[in-house]
RNA sequence: GGGCGGUUAGCUCAGUUGGUACGAGCGCUCGCUUCACACGCGAGAGGUCACUGGUUCAAGUCCAGUACCGCCCACCA
């Protein structure tokens, strides 16, 4: 069983991870639990990759105990699970951190060369894997480090290199020269999706381009002074020939200009189309076009044309054959093609600029102005948008699949409004740009041939040793791969794939369920699909990576904002594992999450966890403390005479919510199955049964303590998807006495139960319903009346509608209430009505001789206020009831539902009637 | 400019096929060291389900629109 051969400790009175939870985990290595376990269905979850840069973050967190519960829950239901633990190399989020490093130290990744900055990051890298194992042991997560899949390691380095040969000689991989994004702190590429948008307040700078008259002379003299104010627009400040103006955000570029474009139809610049302009900081003559994509509207109307710098002007430039120009070095600063500009950074370039023009009077106006600006998200500097030699995919072929994959539904998004995202974006995507210019990451497979004239380019699976052309030195390309490349392979390649008769392979592809947030729909799940769907076409199995894509919401910092470090407000796992326990933590996540939105991790939530870990124990210690070593604690079958009503209704009630938390469990309604299971616990089986429980002991039946260790069996198997440590920590010591029917011998190997309906007993969920109604109507008097909680009070139940139960659980009502005596008769007349107070139920009603202890007036009052209210919901119920409409278009049940109602509430309203009458 | 969420008790949030708001945790009030648990027990107070209109016998739940808050996508100089 577990390793201190089972002689545990007597319990104590408050449940204490830090002494259960990491022999629990032992004790479920030891047993080789984490390792499939042979079911017949298979079910796989690919963990996401954690951050390798070692913290572990909430949302990791979350990710863990959702796909935890998911495991656990399979494995019990007798599924084949295989959890693989993988382990991306987080590329970009590492190599900053270690030149992070280096900066602190004086020193660039290209002054100490690759080699040794590799050798660095390898370091950082590895101390890091063992910390990731050690946070997912803390975590309780059963994944099979044994089958840890490290995307570096060799055989993830293969499924890399296959799959971009496969992409390469299919001609959906290219190397070519485009616009992309470039980062000049990071100094390498971003994909489109790297890049956040975030407005920036900055200036609209009105530039004029003075024109050059049909021989190429400079016009004569700029007319100065402008038609005033609002009316420019009408009627243009500038007359034909001398000069035109352009509104730029980016003026350090106007040295890439390399034309001017207006629409074709603009009124106010139709005469220069097809003349000269000069780009104002050098006097470089550049045309002035026409484009369609101009808009009137936008700016002066008049468009500078930067072709190496701007997405649009690029594709302007490929229309009209114009030159283009890159003025910007990989370090942000203006290269030798920006004039005297050169070597400034861009930002210093851009303040030159305007204080040059405006020498030069050619600032016509500064507009302040607020416009999104692209920025790195790993590095946070703005992103400049530079034409360069770039690997791209051609997604195009790969979306067609996956975007049939999700529309007929062979893989569903929950919740489901995600696929709409999806299918939007893949259906809009553009070519993916993957060469990364960062050393950290798979190399791209590419080698040149540069002997002589040779030319020679190849891809290969496998380092080439010579040019197979001519046999020369061949130099490997420099960059290497975007991350998602390698994450896009996660399903397959972890399994073993590009070996195609890997067995896990054979056997856990597809996989089931993929869990991750909804921040990384497009980064990950959709290069998922497209990679896998390409790679896996025609696999046996099937050729989906999973079926459904669970997503969950952020995690939030208790103010609600994102949790960040700079904004100081990071919640750390481990510290809250630390303070409340693993479980604590666990259900304060899954509480929280519902598909797709996002939450806050406070620390009530994760009180309310621990406190439930501790209800849980302190229950179980009862149960044990009362049966002690030899108890019988066989459960009686159904129909036993032995159990009673409210043995009879804790078990329905029990296997009511084994059936809801299945069901819910099913459509991942996770946190509603948990709070469900609790709420049966605590509410019911801890406050109400075990209470009752008590009495029967002591009056030596043992069969309350069978049923209890029953119920208290079954809810630790539904909640231990959950809460794995203290669960598994009590059902053991449970066992002892109890051993499980099927020779389980920890619970997470325990089967998951099913509802049995056997157990199903309305008429005791009535009974026991009416018997809490006297109870606490009771209670609500004395508590009202002010009587003092140690006193007991004499009491008659009236008990119209549950006579019997009432008759038979009447020691107990009277225990629960503190009342003695009590009496229970069948009719209000057999009960006292001088000087007592009423409280009028739907089954019956509580008369308790309470002469002296409260105020008649007031009592009367009271009586005449919920006279009031029943009257109210009688005539409600009867206009509905009487209302035509109703009664023939509602269904039958909820007409009879009604009907009910109102029967109920009129007898009530007659029993508050006859209390006034009485009391007089 | 498109798209998607949110708006329910003082706070944080559930509420999946329309049928009494079963609401939950925390907080608050009152009373309890009742022999499993004060990480607890008992009893309470507290809501026009953002707003407007519509569909329906019936709407927090469906439809249309409005207002705030938030997110995502998009080459507006």
């Amino acid at each position: 069983m577990t390793s201190d051969n089972g002689a545990r400790e007597e319990m104590r009175s408050a449940y204490d991870p830090s002494e259960v939870e990491e022999r629990i985990y032992r004790g479920w290595e030891e047993g080789g639990f984490f390792k499939p376990q042979g079911g017949d269905r298979p079910f796989t979850v690919i963990m996401p990759p954690p951050n390798l840069t070692g913290e572990l973050h909430m949302g990791h967190a979350l990710t863990a105990a959702v796909e935890d519960a998911l495991i656990r829950w399979h494995r019990m239901l007798g599924d084949d699970t295989v959890w693989v633990p993988g382990v991306d190399h987080a590329a970009i989020a590492v190599n900053a951190l270690v030149e992070r490093q280096l900066d602190e130290e004086g020193v660039s990744r290209h002054d100490i060369g690759r080699e040794a900055f590799l050798e660095r990051v390898w370091d950082f890298v590895n101390a890091s894997r063992a910390r990731i194992a050690e946070q997912h042991r803390r975590l309780g997560a059963s994944a099979d480090w044994e089958r840890e899949a490290f995307t570096l390691d060799e055989a993830r380095q293969r499924a890399v290199r296959q799959t971009f040969v496969n992409l390469y000689e299919d001609g959906l991989i290219f190397r070519g020269e485009r616009m992309i994004n470039w980062d000049p702190v990071g100094q390498t590429a971003l994909s489109d999706l790297e890049v956040e948008y975030r407005d920036v307040e900055s200036s609209f700078w009105y530039v004029r381009y003075p024109a050059l008259d049909e021989d190429g002379d400079p016009a004569p003299s700029p007319l100065e002074g402008e038609g005033g104010g609002e009316g420019e627009r009408a009627q243009p400040a500038t007359p034909a020939g001398d000069y035109i103006v352009i509104a730029t955000t980016r003026p350090e570029t106007i040295p890439a200009d390399t034309a001017v474009a207006v629409h074709p139809e603009d009124e106010r610049w139709r005469h220069l189309i097809g003349r000269m302009v000069l780009e104002p900081t050098s006097d470089r003559p550049i045309p002035v076009i026409a484009d369609e994509a101009i808009e009137i509207e936008a700016g002066s109307g008049a468009l500078k044309v930067t072709p190496g710098h701007d997405q649009v002007d690029f594709e302007i430039g490929e229309r009209h054959g114009l030159e283009t120009i890159n003025i910007l070095a990989p370090d942000g600063t203006l290269n030798e093609h920006a004039g005297r500009y050169a070597g400034l950074d861009r930002f210093e370039a851009r303040d030159r600029v305007v204080e040059d023009l405006e020498a030069k009077g050619l600032i016509e106006k500064i507009e302040p102005y607020t416009h999104a600006v692209g920025h790195s998200q790993r590095s946070g500097a703005v992103v400049e948008p530079i034409v360069s030699e770039q690997w791209w995919v051609n997604v195009g072929p790969l979306a067609g699949p996956a975007i049939a994959a999700v529309r007929d539904g062979r893989i569903a998004f929950v919740p489901k409004r995600f696929e709409r995202t999806y299918l939007h974006w893949m259906e809009n995507i553009r070519d993916w740009c993957i060469s990364r210019q960062i050393w950290w990451g798979h190399r791209i497979p590419v080698w040149y041939c540069d002997a002589g004239d040779c030319g020679e380019t190849i891809a290969a699976v496998e380092d080439p040793d010579a040019c197979p052309a001519c046999g020369g030195a061949l130099r490997q390309d420099e960059d290497t791969l975007d991350t998602w490349f390698s994450s896009g392979l996660w399903p397959h390649s972890t399994l073993g794939w590009p070996d195609e008769d890997a067995e896990d392979l054979a056997r856990f592809y597809p996989t089931q369920v993929m869990e991750t947030g909804y921040d990384i729909i497009f980064f990950w799940v959709a290069r998922m699909i497209m990679l896998s769907l390409y790679n896996m076409r025609g696999f046996e199995g099937g050729d989906i990576p999973f079926e459904t894509v669970y997503l969950h919401g952020l995690v939030r910092a208790p103010d609600g904002r994102k949790m960040s470090k700079s904004f100081g407000n990071v919640v750390d796992p481990l510290g809250v594992i630390e303070q409340y326990g693993t479980d604590a933590l666990r259900y304060a996540l899954i509480s929280g999450t519902s598909p797709g939105n996002d939450q806050r991790i406070t620390d009530d939530r994760v009180e309310a966890g621990r406190n439930f870990a501790n209800k849980l124990w302190n229950a179980a210690r009862l149960v044990r403390t009362l049966a002690g070593p030899d108890a019988d604690l066989e459960l009686p079958p159904v129909g036993d005479e032995r159990l009673r009503r409210e043995d009879r209704w804790v078990l329905s009630r029990l296997e009511r919510t084994v059936g809801l938390a299945d069901e819910l469990l099913r459509s991942y309604q996770l946190a509603e199955a948990l709070r469900q299971t609790r709420d049966f616990f605590w509410d019911e089986f801890a406050d109400w049964y075990l209470e009752l429980a008590k009495l029967r002991v002591r009056e030596g039946d043992g069969v309350p303590l069978a049923v209890a260790a029953h119920v208290l069996d079954r809810v630790l198997r539904l909640l231990h998807p959950f809460m794995p440590f203290v669960t598994e920590e009590i059902w053991q010591r449970l066992a002892e006495a109890r051993p499980d029917p099927e020779g389980a011998p920890q619970l997470i190997v325990a089967r998951y139960p099913a509802a049995d309906t056997a157990r199903h007993d309305e008429a005791a969920e009535r009974d026991l319903a009416a018997v809490q109604d006297f109870v606490r109507a009771i209670r609500n008097e004395r508590a009202a009346k002010r009587v003092e909680a140690g006193r007991w009070i004499e009491a008659y139940v009236v008990a119209d509608g549950a006579a019997e139960a009432a008759g038979d659980l009447a020691a107990a009502i009277g225990q629960l209430a503190r009342a003695r005596p009590l009496h229970v008769v069948a009719g209000a007349s057999d009960a006292p009505s001088e000087g007592v107070v009423t409280a009028v139920l739907p089954v019956g009603r509580v008369v308790l001789p309470m002469a002296g202890l409260f105020d008649l007036e007031a009592e009367r009052a009271r009586l005449g206020k919920q006279i009031g209210e029943a009257r109210d919901e009688v005539r409600k119920l009867g206009a509905k009831l009487a209302n035509e409409q109703f009664r023939t278009r509602a269904p039958a049940a909820v007409v009879a539902r009604e009907e009910e109602r109102l029967a109920t509430a009129s007898s009530r309203l007659r029993g508050l009637e006859e209390s006034l009458a009485e009391i007089i």
